[in-house]
DNA sequence: TTATCAACAACAAACGTTTGCACAACCGTT
DNA sequence: AACGGTTGTGCAAACGTTTGTTGTTGATAA
């Protein structure tokens, strides 16, 4: 079946198309006797506009993209689900790709949304990237861009990422509180991501403030839960085992949480840990975690937010926003 | 910056746009000499096809819709992302909508497809849905549609669900060989959803066939986590405790879960659990959990198959498919 | 009465592509 | 010399909207 058009509303009248259309946007310069017969008539006939001739005509698309590394378990969905919402509020369309953590992927995703001619970008970065080159081209496109979350060091584009130093010197501050001259280990993500060295700097800083005693030993880096499920491991056999333990990351949470299951081990008696979490995970282990919230939903919504901002012309106060990270016990 | 468009280059080469056109889809009439000259200056210039342009012409929008009741830490994470996987290497684009389990919020999102004239829609459907109503619209502007997991007792659509009757059985089977004359209880979903009936229906089924004894007042239905928790809870301190247990779902599980951490039950020597599952959740619990597993994954990529199939005119041999669902110890 | 102004509606161009058709130039056959 | 067949290119229309401009009314004020 043919869809309906204006023109076909027009003809049915036997009315002008550009009359119709203003009566169907409810213009000043139909009268409104008009305007009624022609939304009648619309939804009688079944009218939908056509996005593909409006955008066409307008030179935008309503369309966002947001692409992220890959769609895991943690914090992806509650940032897509936060995206969505600001997104269908505003009335435009959500478009996500998903880098699988590979630069090429990255911008060929970065292409597509070009293509397409998004109004704007919502980024968060896979672990390869180093540059920001992809971007440039966008920028003159007037596409706007907000990176989220895995993001580099630089000072030209928007951001909205989680207080590492701040979310980390918290941690550590709780952690320590909990035993005077215990030995203190700490697991981090991938070495290669500026988020695992911002959080190592924080923690060693931390420690180093305090003056508590850390051995360089006793801190790890997995890139995957079952490689944190190793590390733990390992500390666990070494001779001398830890007490408290800072966990960067969920992924390392549920690495470390099964080497727990495995070794039967009793948290917090034999081991006190704290950890960086969106909060889902502590919340289904069999021990109590506490953790400072890294919330997905936060970041997404206000990345989305400022991206919404910017398509408005709107003003960013601050390049670099951060999100709340309150401790949950 | 202004885009560059095929006029453009052909106001630059002194040729007509219809002949940049076809020299940059590679067609047949254009010398070979001439297409090498376009192509170049085209890169060079930075060209990027206008995809409203193209899509208003040609009639088709290169995008297919994915309409979910929620984006929840379970199974819809891995059905994005197998969608997002099929739907890049076609070279389309995936447009994502959440329906908030809301019926209004539905139709709203299908209102929103049809208006962007998406080619395809896969759809999960709300709680709340009892009619599909809302699609015979779309079939008449012949947008192809695929249900998935959460769908209703109907002929006419194409589907592509877990075969809740054999998954359940096989759970069943395994659970009651664990413990003959044992006490069994079993905990379901909302007890509206269709998929709670058929899993329920499977489960009295097969009991009766194995002339196994069960109660009635041991069947319990939890609408979420937290009902989940409660309703295991109540079964726990009734006066005959359940030593087997059926689980309906990743939510019910988690309920489960965290009932048994705080009433420190042992598994599997005080109750026996067996789960629907899509496999996360048991991964990370600190008792095993056999489960019959419901693979979002699986499904996603089954549905968009299907769904791409229709779209290139194929027919498809079953409008209900299955999807495996392997026995996990 | 005429000039002025609003209110209403039509006209036509434009957004960037694609595609059926026409046409010119060239080739080799009769 | 006339014919048919390729090959390469241009022309123009079309997809469905929106919007600046123009034109027609009828009413109001001078």
């Amino acid at each position: 079946m043919k869809r309906v058009t204006i023109k076909d509303i027009a003809k049915y009248l036997n009315i002008n198309p550009s009359t119709v259309s203003r009566a169907l946007r409810n213009h000043s310069d139909v009268s409104s006797q008009l305007k009624e017969q022609v939304t009648q008539l619309a939804n009688k006939l079944g009218y939908k506009p056509n996005y593909a001739a409006i955008n066409l005509r307008k030179g935008k698309s309503n369309t966002i993209g947001l692409i992220i590394p890959e769609i895991s378990t943690y914090f992806a969905p509650s940032v897509i689900r936060a995206v969505e919402d600001i997104t269908h509020d505003m009335g435009y369309n959500l478009l996500i790709l998903q880098s699988n953590d590979s630069v090429e992927r990255e911008i060929q995703n970065v292409e597509i949304c070009a293509q397409l001619g998004v109004e704007g970008i919502l980024i968060s970065l896979t672990k390869e990237s180093t540059d920001l080159e992809h971007f440039s081209e966008l920028a003159h496109l007037d596409t706007k861009i907000v990176f989220f979350d895995k993001t580099l060091h630089e000072e030209y584009w928007n951001k909205v990422t989680i207080p590492d130093k701040k979310a980390t010197t918290d941690a550590v501050v709780y952690l320590t509180r909990m035993g005077k001259g215990k030995k203190i280990a700490g697991i981090f993500g991938d070495e290669r991501l500026s988020i695992t060295q911002d959080r190592l700097a924080a923690y060693k800083d931390t420690l180093a403030e305090l003056k508590f005693k850390y051995q360089e030993n006793k801190i790890q880096f997995a890139s995957n839960a079952l490689a944190a499920e190793q590390s733990f491991m390992r500390l666990w056999k070494s001779d001398s085992k830890p007490q408290l333990l800072f966990i960067m990351s969920d992924e390392i949470l549920e690495g470390v949480a099964k080497a727990i299951y495995k070794l039967k081990i009793n948290v917090p008696d034999e081991i006190k840990i704290v950890a960086l979490s969106d909060g889902y995970l502590p919340s289904i282990l069999s021990f109590k975690v506490p953790y400072i919230q890294t919330s997905g939903f936060s970041i997404g919504l206000k990345a989305a937010q400022t991206l919404f901002d910017l398509i408005k012309g709107k003003t960013i106060e601050h390049k670099k926003q951060y999100i709340d990270t309150p401790l949950v016990k």
